[in-house]
DNA sequence: AAAATTACGTTGCCGTGGCAACGAAAGGAG
DNA sequence: CTCCTTTCGTTGCCACGGCAACGTAATTTT
């Protein structure tokens, strides 16, 4: 086993450890690791999903198959990025799949099993993995009803509001940009691109706003 | 500390195992049992919670407030329901409030560090434990999704359809009963009560399907 | 630098679904 | 049984926002 903990330090799931504990961990865990090529699937629809992985190299996506056959993308991790916890945690088959969509791209695994065990020597930093584990499917799930809040808001002003509140709050500033284009944007928040280029527009004219492209200023 | 191991072997948290191994757990976690009358509160916004609940008698509900100080309800727990598992996992201060809201509500408090840490018996049952917590939150964060999925479409008939045919594959059966009345279904799909009542209406015209208040039969 | 591609703003049209109001049916209380 | 409350279906109105199309600005390519 020889990573990079440097990198896996900076990670949700091994935040705020030493790199003696992340080794110890790894071999612990005995966690493996894998090298895809783009486009190969790590998991498929209907499999049951037995570890989480983290992404050491290269992006992977988690794919959505809708009826019809047509392909959705519904998260994408890259370098440092932690994938499959919420998977592996519900232990039933999975709805979606995970592919990789970079060449070359490189995967630490990290066994259920392992993590919830103990490891036999009362290490305090399998008790700190498990808290991270936690504390990040838990994000996840914070983070998807934040913006089920979005949705659930029935005015488009309201709806817009309430996010670029959020992403001002994020930013700790009255001035931030945002990591999203006009499409993207009008995705999260669930509305056509050019009604909410408009709205945007009547509320620049209103004096509630200032922006140029994803740069935003709210005032109010 | 005397509760009922038949309801908590019912629960979530306590699945699949034997009245010795709970009365071991909770005498290993120390988990405190407490009563409130109805209107008091478990937290408040803004605290951070560092146990999760379960409800032993009576009703807990999860309550959100807006800017205005509107409350809305986001969640209920039950006899038996889990609560506050996301919330002390997520470490962070809440974004809503825990209420009794029913009178003589009784609970049962396990406190986090306990989960997560070796009782240094390294019992099987510890680690059960942790695989439901984990199994019990990736839960509320799949029901969650699926709500979204509905949310996101942007056709209200589709609509529709999405939820009932989770229903129907839920039940195994074309015909099946909902537990919901037509409002808080409307709520569920993030539309209003009329417009729903008019689409499916129109959807048995077409004969897509047949109901009776909230007996459906579902034929697409 | 020119050309091609992508992202964004703008506008007109029109359909979906929100809203309010009403009546009927169902359920509960006395 | 009667009264009262709640739930549900129905309808008319109309505004919000989806959609398509186009021009411009920004970005990338060769």
């Amino acid at each position: 086993m020889d990573v990079d903990t440097g990198l896996l330090r900076q990670t949700a799931l091994f935040q705020g450890m030493e790199d003696g504990d992340i080794r110890r961990l790894l071999d612990c865990l005995h966690c493996p690791v894998r090298r895809y090529g783009r486009g190969e699937f790590l998991w498929h629809t209907g499999d049951i999903v037995p570890m989480a992985g983290i992404v050491l190299d290269g992006c992977v996506d988690a794919v959505q198959y809708g009826e019809d056959g047509a392909a959705t993308l519904t998260a994408r991790q890259e370098k440092g990025g932690v994938f499959g916890d919420l998977l592996m945690a519900a232990g039933q088959v999975s709805p979606l799949s995970l592919v990789a969509s970079s060449d070359g791209a490189e995967v630490l695994f990290l066994p259920l099993d392992g993590i919830l065990s103990d490891c036999g020597r009362g290490c305090a930093c399998h008790i700190a993995l498990r808290r991270n584990l936690l504390a990040e499917t838990s994000r996840k799930f914070w983070q998807l009803r934040r913006r089920l809040a979005y949705l659930t808001e029935p005015q488009l002003r309201r709806r817009i509001l309430l996010f670029l509140r959020d992403c001002r709050e994020e930013a700790g500033c009255d001035y931030f940009r945002l990591p999203y284009s006009r499409q993207e944007m009008a995705e999260v928040l669930g509305v056509n691109r050019s009604a909410l280029s408009r709205e945007l527009g009547r509320m620049q004219r209103e004096g509630l706003l200032e922006f140029y492209r994803s740069s935003f200023r709210l005032k109010a």
